[in-house]
Formats: C-alpha cells, structure tokens, sequence
DNA sequence: CGGTACGTTGAGTCATATCAACCATAGTGG
DNA sequence: CCACTATGGTTGATATGACTCAACGTACCG
C-alpha cells in the first residue's frame, strides 16, 4: 500500500481508539495539532531518530511498534522500552531541551504522527490539564525506570528473562494462537534482559523444556505464566 | 541545637543560594508554599517516607543529603539517586499519583521543607513557566535513569563503581582536604553500584593501590581523575 | 564489658560471558 | 541457476567476574 492511499487519522478518533493521551485537548487545541502535524510510515529497520541528535518534534504511533534503546560499549544497544500505538516517543528531550539520549528503530511497520516541538510546548503552556497528564506519563515512566534499574542490579538473568516475557504479554497480548503479537530476534530480547544473546537462547530453550513457553522460531507461546512470575520473583 | 532555634528558611532565598526551581514563582505563589509548607528537620537514618506509602506531599531539601533508594529481593537496597540542598523528592509520586515507588533515608542530617501535595498540583495548573520547569527536571531525570539502566546492563562493576566515584565527586565536590563530601559506608556504595559489598571494598583498595583513590575510613579522595575515567569508559 | 555495626580478607562456587563452530534461510549478483 | 554473503539461531567448551560464606578485626556505644 502506497503512503498516499492510507488516510491521515485525526487526532480526536486516534485518541479514542488508542489512548487517551490527546482526549483533553479543546477543539481549536486538536484543530491545530491536526493541521501542523506530519503523517509518516517506517518498515522494520527504519530508523526514527538516534542519539545525540537534536529534536524537533515528538512522534505519537499510529500503528506498529517502535524499541527506544541505547547504544552502550562496542555498539550494544540496551532497550529502554517498546512504543505501541497511542504511546509517544522523544517527548523527553524535547520537553528537557536535551539532545536525544535514546535512538528509535522500527519493529513493527508502523504509521506515525511527528509533531512539531512548539506545539508540545505551547501545549503544556496553556492547557494545565494537558501539562498535569503529560506530567503524570513522565513520572509513571520515572518509576517503571527505577524499577528497571533494581531489576537489573538485583536479579539473575534467568529471572529477568521471566519478567521480560511477562511484561511483553502484558503490554502486547496475544494473536488468535496464543503467540505474543511482538515478535523479536534473540539478540532483540537480550538487549531487553541485558544479556548475551546465547543466555537467552539457552535460557529460553531451557523453559521450553519445561513447559513454560512454546517456541516457534521468533514466535513465543507463553504456557506457564504462573511458573514464570515463580521464577521472575514479580512479586518480590 | 533544639528545632526552635533554627529559622525557617523562606522559599525565595533558599532558591538563590541552592536551587532554581522556585525562581519563576509570582510573589504570591512563593507567599502561598511559604505559609503551607512544613519545616522538618532530621538527622542520619531518619526515614522519610517508604516504598508504597501513599505521599501527602513533597520536600524541597534546605540542607543535608537523602539517599532514594528501593527494596529489592532479601531487602537489598538499589541506591537510585541522592537529594542534596535545592533538590526535591516525592515529586514523583505526588504528580504520578500513585503510592511511592521508592523509600527516603538521610545521609546527612537535614532540614527539609514539607510541601503538601495540592500545592504542587495547583502551581502545575496555574504557572505554566513553572510546569514546563518541572516537567524538565522529570525529564532530565528520565534521561539519567536510562543512562543508568545501560550502565548497569552493560558494565563490569569495575567501571560502574570508578564512574560512581566521579558522578559523586561531580554532585558533591570536595572539602578543604580534597575529600568527597559525601560520606558512604560500603554498603551503600555497593547499593548505588549494585554489587555486593565484599566487591567494593576490593574494588576500592585496587584503586588505592593503582594510587587512583585515598582511602581514610569513609572519606575518599580522588587522586587521578583520568584514570577513574579511562576504567570506567565515561567516553565510550 | 558485651553488643552491634561496619570493614576486611580468603577460599570456593556458580552464573554468565566469551569464543568458536556449525546450520538454516534468504537475498544478491554474475 | 548457483555461488556468495549476510543474518540469525543453536550448541559446546572454556574462562572468569562476581557472589557467597565464613572468619576475624575494629570501633564505637550504652
């Protein structure tokens, strides 16, 4: 399908299909974002933007799914987390006025709204409901990264796998097979974990010896989920 | 000395000498937090508040340092960050309005400012200079947790804790003998590094015998900054 | 003086990283 | 059409960083 053939979705019925990120907005408020806003489709492998570069807008996903990582010693990204439909990316440097600390690469195609910085900014100015909730998006984030940080100080990589795979069937459900709808290479998933992409293979094949996923080359049937939170330690 | 002989520090002034993040108030906006906000004083080992308390409120730290941190697995600590003078904590919580995600400890006695939540909210809502401020400070703080969770995924504890010692040197500088001004036992060291303490104390007297660090008790000076650098690979 | 918290060191163990080889698949170009 | 290459997945062997456990020293405190 060709990028003409696809209707730019408006705001107001996206956020209503979606999320809620953009529900509290007046009608001028959704008007403007509608006209200013720049419709744009990415494959597997696109890139949206990388570190250190300077932002000029934010991008709320459509469709698809986008990894958020970092790129850390000898090139090894560590994935900061996954961005589905409704959610946005690079509103943190442009609200911190901070060159990007994160790149963006496509994993699912994916159809995306870029919106220019100004309009967040002005946004935040005079819609104090709109400041409150992108507030509250920031600081849920703050949390689930103080939460990463414990994780990944703490627990082995065999918990963390666990959880890893619990919370992408919490955040991406599953197909009419049971397969989660995300579908990532074992290198993808170690980089998750932060890990070498053999332990996971290892790892993995290990928990499908016993019964607790269904491998089916990069689809993933969880069969176990309560064997998993036991082994994930989720609830401490 | 006793609470009483110590004044109330007023907002206006304690933001010149420690901190911005009240400058951009109105005159009544500052007289507002002024009248509501609570002074409190505590000394080493004090909670604060704990991991899944609901907040009532934020504290602005006036003097003294708190250490943020969670519980983990057999109740080890995960250092997330300190609170030095003009920073504040709970902010979190208190905008995210969920309970709080970590607990607070003082490092150093301190004096601290309670301000109750509805406070906040209603600046939010009203100074949209001041929004913007904080959804920054958010922001920045987000960047710093995933430059962290990198870190963690991807260093040796070696690097980790020589990058530790230069990110306290950076936050705290130093006093009239060159020694950090902040006072950790190993302990807590391990728990910002995420190791186990045995490690630390290794590390650290490798580091005293490669003459990059002087060890006096607690006290720590720097003494090749360069080499801390070069072993934690700050650069890439 | 016993108690408690902290610091240090040694020894042994284990989880995980690293290195290397190999296979499967798909896309490319001559 | 086949050789070529790149990418991803898997497995085994080996190395080692870091944790754990245990013992002991030190200092401070009531």
């Amino acid at each position: 399908m060709k990028q003409h053939d696809i209707p730019v979705p408006f705001c107001d019925q996206c956020s209503m299909e979606n999320g809620a990120l953009f529900k509290n907005l007046t009608r001028e408020e959704a008007d403007i974002i509608n006209f200013e806003k720049e419709f744009r489709q990415f494959r597997r492998g696109d890139i949206l933007y990388k570190e250190g570069s300077r932002i000029s807008g934010f991008y709320c996903i459509h469709s698809g799914i986008i990894k958020v990582f970092k790129t850390g010693l000898d090139g090894k990204e560590q994935i900061i987390r996954f961005a589905k439909p409704g959610e946005i990316i690079a509103y943190r440097s442009v609200l911190s006025n901070e060159v990007a600390c994160t790149s963006a690469k496509v994993i699912d195609d994916c159809q995306v709204c870029f919106i220019p910085s100004e309009i967040l900014i002005s946004l935040v100015k005079s819609n104090p409901t709109y400041a409150l909730e992108i507030l509250k998006l920031a600081c849920h984030e703050l949390g689930e990264a103080n939460s990463f940080i414990t994780d990944i100080a703490q627990k082995t990589v065999r918990e963390r796998l666990a959880e890893i795979l619990l919370l992408l069937l919490n955040d991406f459900c599953i197909d009419e097979q049971n397969y989660l709808k995300i579908s990532l290479t074992r290198e993808e998933l170690a980089n998750i974990v932060g890990t070498a992409t053999e332990s996971v293979i290892r790892l993995l094949s290990e928990f499908k010896t016993d019964k607790l996923v269904e491998l089916n080359g990069r689809k993933i049937k969880i069969l176990n989920q309560k064997g998993l939170e036991k082994i994930s330690n989720v609830f401490n």
